[in-house]
DNA sequence: CCAACCCATCGATATTCGTCGATGGATACT
DNA sequence: AGTATCCATCGACGAATATCGATGGGTTGG
């Protein structure tokens, strides 16, 4: 919690900068880069990625078999990065019979979606 | 390379779901997951967003000893993680007598920018 | 020339992470 | 009832990562 930095602006390089002496760093909120970081984190790995691809373009929900499917990874595998996206809260489910659906989460907030929205398209 | 994923859409959930038949995924391109998620990495990190948002409001560049005194890190791990946003692409540096100033790279690709705009803003 | 400062790099270490095989609980079809 | 499918979870293992202390190369000021 807190904040990290001091108090302004750093010195200008062209500026009398002295030896043994830092510059200030602008503020950026500890907390804030924690719970973005996280959510970086969870995007920050190919197989995630392409399946946050996959839930974004997809018309339906997608099933846990679908990415065994398509990627060449376990069962297992998937779904522990699964559970990774819905930790970071990317990603809701459903179970209907046999089959947990799986899709992007509905209430995601605007600014994640707009980041993926960049991301992505 | 290549791409993941195989035809169209996946089926409805309300539709007719055959077990032991997997639903076709979106295409998402390999090579753009990897880079994307390179990318994701490189921001995945308390440490390194806080550096990267502190650059992205920084009037002027930045010295390592800044972040050093900033952030509770030692300069070899300030260093370090420095070392990781140049090789993402992320930030440029310029000598200048003893020390170092780092800056967001000015080359920026458009849709890296846009993003970081929608992180940090 | 020497001391002080800035920084990158190396080696080491503890932790996290990605992946797999095995297992077990649900559900559905026969 | 028995079998097949879907899925989460556990335990294990190797790879990657974050961090530090130590070292050495540059550069500046005295």
């Amino acid at each position: 919690m807190g904040v990290v930095g001091l108090k302004t602006i750093p010195l200008s390089p062209a500026g009398e900068r002295v030896r043994g002496v830092c510059c200030n760093l602008p503020r950026v909120s500890e907390t804030w880069a924690e719970s973005r970081a996280d959510l970086m984190k969870a995007l920050g790995d190919p197989t995630r990625l392409t399946m946050v691809a996959s839930l974004w373009r997809a018309a339906s929900p997608i099933c846990i078999c679908d990415f065994t499917a398509g990627l060449g990874l376990t069962q297992p595998t998937i779904s522990h990065h699964m559970a990774k996206l819905k930790e970071a809260g990317l990603v809701e489910s459903e179970k209907r019979g046999i089959w947990i659906y799986y899709r992007l989460r509905d209430k995601l907030p605007t600014e994640t979606r707009e980041l993926l929205s960049r991301l992505i398209d």
